[in-house]
DNA sequence: CCGAGATTGTGAATCTATTTACTATCGCAT
DNA sequence: ATGCGATAGTAAATAGATTCACAATCTCGG
């Protein structure tokens, strides 16, 4: 699938996995890497490196390699993560708190800033320092905290019925932990994160092996 | 990617999603489904979920559709779920301990059986009913318990380790939560479980619109 | 029992992604 | 300065996945 600016989409989702090993090596001190060295520590081929990284300009040295600080630099650019997201959280329950409380968000740039719940028992609790909304609210609060992205954290029952919600209000971007792979316009991101396809699809080559 | 059966991945791992709406079409009393209708709900064209089920047989009956309740059986034969699958959650830190006890695992036929540290502080410590276990202890734990799947949910810095000395225990399939992607062999399964990654790669789209 | 309408299964065509293969260019040692 | 070895960038070739398009065959009403 190739979106609207030419890039296709497998290289976007490529790009995080590169940013991710050169942020290690460069925090392992290493400053200069070939396509074929990163290629080794990604399992990826040194020319897939190449061609994905010259749909966005040209970062390397002939025979040398990338500079790390700043093949890391630009990488960060192209994929907007030279800026804090906003993140809200709809659905508060076992799940949504840990996803609340999830440290792994803030030092990449993705703050939690609002939570929402429709239950009334849920609504006004406290979960890693935020207070819970009533998700009817949805819209003021978000606009007034800058929400751009929604992680989705609902029963499967209602997922659907909350992302046309959240579409509606203006969000484009949806990481949808619900066990339901919801529609969305074509304008609206959406990932969804569910451990049990995962399994279902490796437990194919368990059981043919 | 073809693998050695003859049927690409991303076939694999469309199934699961096949398999869900399939599901929750049978408990909302559907009986029979057309291709076209399949793909309207779940956003992908008849003709790739024609072909996507023409590599395991013939299930549907022209001018019907298919048998909803037949085509949900078969499928579950197709990706092994016809069966229980023991699970060993490794790393039982707020993470570890959240997977442990998610509900969505056991009604999909995945039952977590053990859950292993290496700090001295949380190995004997209750989890979700589980006591953990010393990660020294892993193969025997293991293959007392029939384990034949890992899920992962240590700290990238040590990720790698754990990995390869599963692998070494002869596990076959990783559910990887660690923020970091690991390498294994080829007949070894892996999937990783990343938000970070997920949304990193929506934020692309996001600041280019 | 027959014919109309629907829908599957699939070879061929098309579209997309990956890999190959080579040129241009760089850094470095002499 | 010069030349050598290494490596990026990329056009062309290949491989892979998706879609098209249609024959085969099913259902169902009359």
């Amino acid at each position: 699938m190739t979106t609207s600016s030419g890039v296709p989409e497998v290289v976007v989702e490529r790009l995080p996995q590169y940013l991710r090993a050169l942020a290690q090596l460069e925090s392992s001190g290493i400053d200069v890497i070939s396509s074929q060295q990163l290629g080794e520590l990604l399992q990826v081929t040194p020319a897939q490196i190449r061609k994905d990284l010259s749909y966005f300009g040209r970062f390397g040295k002939q025979g040398r390699g990338y500079s790390i600080s700043h093949l890391l630099e630009r990488l960060r650019v192209i994929l907007g993560l030279d800026q804090t997201w906003n993140v809200a959280v709809v659905g508060v329950g076992r799940l949504g708190r840990s996803i609340i409380s999830y440290p792994g968000f803030e030092p990449e740039g993705f703050r939690v800033v609002c939570a929402f719940d429709s239950d009334p028992a849920v609504v006004g609790q406290v979960a890693g320092g935020l207070t819970v909304q009533d998700f009817k609210s949805y819209v003021e609060t978000a606009e007034r905290e800058g929400v751009q992205i929604a992680i989705v954290a609902v029963p499967a029952a209602v997922a659907q019925t909350v992302i046309d919600d959240l579409v509606a209000a203006g969000v484009k971007a949806i990481l949808n932990y619900a066990p339901k792979s919801a529609l969305t316009p074509l304008d609206v991101r959406i990932r969804n994160v569910d451990p049990v396809v995962s399994l279902q699809s490796m437990t194919y080559y368990l059981s043919t092996t």
